[in-house]
DNA sequence: CCGCATCCGCGTTGATACTG
DNA sequence: CAGTATCAACGCGGATGCGG
């Protein structure tokens, strides 16, 4: 019953003794997409048990970290969002969910959901730079299709095409994660045959100022 | 001995399934200081075992983010040191020792070092904000004192005091923390009695931008 | 003393069954 | 749908031992 601490002194320990058992920044991942009901989370962590679970999740309210809501309008039931404490935390998680990004092997036996990558779209935004930008951009993705639409500094990532595309950009998750954290360049990309880029260049510009980070031109 | 995985193709999963075990991030932590013995770690990491430290160790090698070495110089015997890969997690999980920072509260019963202290400020420290920058900041804490010794692009923190500090700041941790991420400007830590600033306050303003989010000027 | 392996008791976790 | 109850399996903490 008695919860393991590391009790130090020190960010990190305090971090990692807040969340850092398992499961649960995986928990706050998912909520950092919008709220989410106890099932939706089940199903999106294959392997949790529902004790574990629900413990988790016990647990991140007592912190102030999610919130539990009764909700009412679509269906009567429970809704688990995001404190605004958990908003910090899901935008302090980011850089480590980057540094893994660039680590997703092609050979990892590992399942593909679109929100993984929504997360990771959402995880690297630049509000700042996205300014005056409107755009539709169209990532397939091994099956998996998916639009990030930028208007000015929000960013919404469907799973249903909200209106035609500025580009479409065809390629692999890994692919993916290295364009946006600049380890390759679009043109080299294409080159290689990993990605193929169809429409518009200038938004595919852009679209590396607002989703990576920036600089290099599409091929 | 089958490691356990989440088994999910997004960047948050597959960092946790390769540094999200109990202990791992402390330890490179403990290592972005610079190379430590075994028994070093095991006195940093008080309550590990010893084959567990082992364990993890071995793994760190094996995925590329720390490397033993058999050092010569000082003593004989092995050293641990982060690999270039080990330097951008280390760099990647900052924003979460910040996140945890914040929650230190006063009441924590934990064992304060000065080494964790000296890792917030490493993590803290932006390079670009000191170029041209050459000053040393005293921090007296709760019975450890440490200097932050700034030149240009460097940050070195002494357990020594280098030279003449251009100010003492006399406060606890959680204020420091406070201090750092903007949370409370330098003039409520003051005046509310939980910092105490000796000595010239331009060097103040200039710690602000360099190991904080910057802009305010301290009392 | 340092670096590590082995063994054991226990807390945590994973899977299933069951309930309002 | 939203959990609680239960139990087997695994990971961890602590002690011990052993070759440099």
């Amino acid at each position: 019953m008695s919860r393991r601490s590391y009790a130090q002194y020190c960010g990190l320990a305090r971090a990692l003794d807040l969340v850092g058992e398992r499961w649960t920044l995986l928990i706050v991942r998912d909520l950092a997409l919008g709220p989410r009901r106890f099932t939706d989370l089940l199903a999106g962590l294959p392997g949790i048990g529902t004790s574990l679970l629900s413990e988790r999740l016990r647990h991140l309210e007592d912190q102030g970290i999610a919130r539990r809501v009764v909700a009412r309008r679509p269906a009567s039931g429970v809704v688990y969002e995001l404190t605004d404490e958990g908003r910090d935390l899901a935008q302090a998680m980011s850089p480590l969910a980057t540094w893994g990004a660039a680590r997703l092997d092609a050979d990892v036996e590992a399942e593909l959901r679109p929100e993984w990558v929504a997360y990771a779209l959402q995880a690297s935004f630049r509000p700042a730079a996205a300014a005056g930008v409107h755009d539709c951009y169209e990532f397939r993705l091994e099956g998996v299709t998916l639009w990030a639409l930028v208007d000015d500094g929000t960013l919404t990532v469907a799973q249903r095409r909200p209106r035609r595309p500025d580009f479409t950009l065809t390629t692999d998750v890994p692919t993916l994660a290295q364009l946006g954290s600049g380890r390759i360049s679009p043109r080299e990309a294409v080159a290689s045959g990993r990605a193929r880029f169809r429409g518009d260049p200038e938004a595919g510009a852009r679209a590396l100022q607002v989703l990576g980070s920036g600089g290099d031109r599409p091929a």
